[in-house]
DNA sequence: AATATGCGCAACCGCTCCGTG
DNA sequence: ACACGGAGCGGTTGCGCATAT
């Protein structure tokens, strides 16, 4: 309903990133730090919308991330994530540090579910296939009831500073026995990410 | 060796959420 | 209380590479 565009398509480059506009962003974001994205391309010297720099940051150029295979361990997280949160790609890749949630969104949709399936269960229910798929899916909570189930999850069994008795060591049951540190916390620490990046 | 097919990753699009005036 | 704008998120697509035929 005429929403204006989020950046001028007509002058925007589009596909993939050269090494040179790679360079600039990085340069601005080192200087300037991650602030206005709609603005940035602009004050970058980049000929791309704002949506566009930021998802190349967070994706690809952030000096913090991991790259590079997932673990078995780091697996069984988004797993046991996925299976409280549903699609919350944010969320769970808020919980495993070098990692952003496109990577692990596509991770998921190449191999994992593939994994699932081999096993006889159904990557978006968590449930055995056989059995009639009709489990309601986690996802329909909203994102803050999840989150404060997350919170709760972590108070009553995960948190060792605020709880005193032993079930700081018994992890969520749904959890499999990995400590998942379900702390609320922003997925990226904004402690500036810019002096992160070596010079 | 050439071609076809499948897979994985990077990027785009559109919608929703959230903050601000 | 409402409208607007910006940021963030999830789904989907397209391209390039690897493997099979």
């Amino acid at each position: 309903m005429g929403r204006s565009p989020c950046c001028e398509k007509a002058h925007t480059n589009k596909g993939a990133w050269t090494k040179e506009e790679d360079q600039r962003l990085v340069a601005y974001i080192k200087a300037h730090g991650e602030g206005c994205w709609r603005s940035l391309p602009k004050a970058a010297g980049l000929l791309r919308c704002g949506k566009s720099c930021r998802l190349r940051w967070i994706n690809y150029l952030r000096p913090d991330l991991k790259r590079g295979n997932f673990t078995e361990e780091e697996d069984d997280v988004i797993i046991k994530l996925h299976q409280i949160l549903g699609n919350k790609w944010s969320l769970i890749a808020g919980r495993l540090p070098g990692r952003t949630d496109n990577e692990i969104k596509n991770y998921w949709n190449t191999h994992i579910k593939r994994k699932l399936l081999a096993r006889g269960i159904d990557p978006q229910t968590h449930h055995p296939l056989v059995s009639g798929a009709a489990a309601n899916a986690p996802s329909s909570k909203r994102p803050q009831e999840q989150e404060e189930q997350l919170a709760a999850a972590v108070r009553s069994s995960c948190s060792p500073e605020t709880s005193n008795d032993d079930s700081a060591s018994v992890p969520h049951p749904h959890l499999g026995g990995i400590d998942l540190n379900l702390s609320l916390s922003p997925p990226s620490q904004p402690s500036s990410p810019v002096t992160a990046v070596a010079n």
